[in-house]
DNA sequence: CAAGAGAGGCGTCATTCTCA
DNA sequence: TGAGAATGACGCCTCTCTTG
């Protein structure tokens, strides 16, 4: 049940009304009776939150007959929840915007083993898988070995939103000295070191057993059997022009379902803040009909 | 304990939206 | 206006709970 604590009732301010969710969660509300939010819910039925600022409403609203398609073509305006979101939390100041971006709440706590899901699965040349996660990590996985065992970590400690394709691996290949290679945009070039524990500065410190990678500057001459994947202006062939629309794909693919979690994370959090601002104005209400009630008594004295 | 229902998450595709 | 991001819809999978 929701419960309330702390309402200011100042006359001249906004309230400030801490609110208890069912789910434990409090949320600071700050002037729950505003002006006309530009926001419009629709009716259940249609089985859509219609969402629309006042500026994308058009003139169509005043208009009694619809026709279906114009309808439909209103219905199926879609609302963007980091607009929306932000929108409701300019107002309640309880409520985290979406536009930024969890810190340390979704970053991985140190020395704490990880299983990232692979978002793109590439195979080297000498058989072994090579995962990009999200978040940048890099999954290495040995051929024979089972299951997940076989997958090694590694993350680029590159802090930030990397730069667009970052994590593409472009090809891999075994050097002449048995080191793994693979090769990452920007011309650079992830190396596995068997040798030493010592991590370079600007990689994640390999832990246990696991080897290490260094990022390198490619030689000049790549190691043989290396094709460093082209530009599409210098592709000729039609295998290159098919691997690069594949390569493509995957990294539509891959950003796609990035995008796709990231909204539905936005969805659950535009959700809440739903439920939070129901739960606020009906606490609101009731606050309302009792004041209504004392004014109702202070108003009309009982005349025997 | 097996089967089924329901909820929730994920990946993908198609479509719409946003912005440079 | 085009490219990329955002989002709805769909199907699939997994987990939990209920029921016989």
């Amino acid at each position: 049940m929701v419960s309330v604590a702390g309402s200011g009732t100042g006359r001249g301010s906004p309230a400030v009304t801490l609110v208890q969710l069912p789910s434990g969660q409090t949320v600071q509300v700050q002037g729950v009776i505003q002006t006309p939010h530009p926001l419009v819910i629709q009716s259940p039925q249609i089985q859509t939150v219609q969402v629309a600022t006042i500026a994308e409403t058009d003139d169509s609203a005043d208009s009694e007959v619809i026709d279906s398609h114009k309808r439909r073509e209103i219905l199926s305006r879609r609302p963007s929840y980091r607009k929306i979101l932000n929108e409701l939390s300019s107002d309640v100041p309880g409520i985290p915007k979406i536009e930024e971006e969890k810190s340390e709440e979704e970053g991985t706590p140190p020395n704490i083993a990880t299983m990232a899901v692979p978002t793109s699965i590439y195979q080297t040349s000498t058989g072994q898988y090579i995962a990009i996660a999200q978040g940048g990590t890099i999954q290495i996985s040995n051929p024979g070995s089972d299951g997940v065992q076989g997958l090694q970590a590694l993350t680029m400690t590159n802090s930030g939103a990397p730069p667009p394709g970052a994590t593409i691996v472009q090809y891999a290949a075994q050097s002449a000295d048995g080191t793994q290679q693979f090769f990452v945009p920007g011309s650079q070039v992830v190396v596995q070191d068997e040798e030493t524990d010592l991590a370079p500065s600007h990689m994640a410190a390999a832990t246990g057993d696991m080897p290490t990678y260094q990022i390198r500057a490619p030689t000049t001459a790549l190691p043989q059997g290396v094709v460093m994947a082209a530009s599409p202006g210098s592709l000729h062939s039609p295998q290159q022009l098919a691997e690069e629309a594949t390569r493509k794909r995957e990294l539509r693919l891959m950003k796609n379902r990035e995008a796709a979690k990231e909204c539905r994370r936005r969805k659950k959090e535009y959700v809440k803040c739903l439920e939070s601002r129901v739960a606020v104005l009906e606490v609101q209400n009731k606050k309302l009909i009792e004041e209504l009630e004392t004014l109702k008594d202070i108003c009309s004295p009982k005349t025997d």
